[in-house]
DNA sequence: TTTCAATGGGACGACGTTCATCACATACGC
DNA sequence: GCGTATGTGATGAACGTCGTCCCATTGAAA
């Protein structure tokens, strides 16, 4: 029943997403073209939509695996240290990891679906799981709160460091110094939970 | 000397960027386009390069008007305040101003100059101007500090607002639920000043 | 040899940008 | 006052790109 390929549909697959990964790492979301991946691994372009369904299909699959290789940088940081060390070591690896290929991370963002479509749930689990990390790491540093306000400093977190490393690698404002996103990082996750921590007591 | 059409250069210009301003609303970055642009003004695409070198050129022309539309917001914040007081309101009307068109104000974050391209000045100038601004109501929670300390402080605080804000305006992840930047913005900037204030008195 | 899914590649309608051409309001000669 | 020359602002076709679709063709398996 008729392969003419040299490739098996994985190996398609994977071929289709590694070039464009590399792509996309180059030259951000508007480096990545259906003729230029066909271009570069030797198939034409009708082929990319017999695996996958359109580019926003592919993106959505790229950015899912970023996740997943973010929670498992995440994953890295010793159980065994203080939650304040794990907490600035969680952000260190959120900078690390990112960092590393800026481009490629900042398609999370840069990317968006057309108007009325929604996020696959596979997508958002892969979300909620990384947020349930960062909580898991703030509880401890807040003892007595309710859940909902670890819940809120996990999101101030993840969405202050977020901020930090995308003004950081957006060339256009780098308002934030080149110099150092990491001691910023720092400063956020330290001061923060300090405060936190600070105005749980209000008894001086 | 011939001009044909019933608009001044001025009255044209302000046509274009009204007409893109609203397709950037509606659409964000991809909603953009010379012809839709021409479309709607009635006038050809051509026209539009008599007026703006291309579509960046006109891009960052709208930019710099939602730079200085911040600006203005933050100038608006009480002087007599306190300092506290004053922080916090400047969060708001951040995220007042930017969330009242999310799409417009994500334009910031989304378009990127190709490869290569540097910034203006003028559009430089304008970010620090705004950024001087938000320096000026942190220093004086921040006594006894290095400049640098407080320009640091200043980047975390604006960079950690950014992030809350464009967490909660990008629908694709929205792990921060809309409904909730408010308190969260609130408490970023409480908890970090406080965190802040703490650490500067070691001396319990 | 038959069968049928995988593939190629042209077609379509968009896009940004360029540029030779045109139309016309003004300036000037009479 | 009229006719004509002037030169600028506007045009829209053209070029090369893009995402996506679709069907004729291919070639390995039955």
């Amino acid at each position: 029943m008729g392969r003419r390929s040299s490739h098996t549909p994985e190996e398609l697959r994977e071929l289709i997403l590694e070039a464009s990964t590399e792509l996309i790492s180059e030259g951000g979301l508007t480096g990545l073209s259906a003729r230029e991946i066909a271009r570069r691994i030797n198939y034409s372009p009708g082929t990319l939509y017999n695996v996958f369904e359109n580019l926003d299909d592919l993106v959505l699959t790229i950015e899912g695996r970023l996740i997943d290789g973010l929670a498992a940088e995440l994953d890295k940081v010793p159980a065994q240290d203080s939650p304040m060390e794990q907490a600035l070591a969680m952000g260190r690896a959120y900078l690390n990891y990112t960092s590393k290929k800026p481009k490629l991370w900042n398609l999370l963002f840069e990317h968006h679906l057309p108007a009325g479509r929604e996020v696959p749930v596979w997508y958002q689990q892969k979300l909620d799981s990384v947020m349930q990390r960062v909580e898991a790491v703030v509880s401890p540093l807040m003892p007595r709160r309710s859940a909902e306000d670890v819940t809120r400093s996990a999101h101030v977190l993840w969405a202050g460091v977020h901020g930090i490393t995308s003004l950081a690698t957006a060339d256009k404002l780098a308002v934030v110094t080149s110099e150092g996103a990491g001691p910023l990082v720092d400063l956020l996750i330290s001061a923060y939970l300090q405060g936190i921590n600070q105005s749980a007591k209000p008894a001086r």
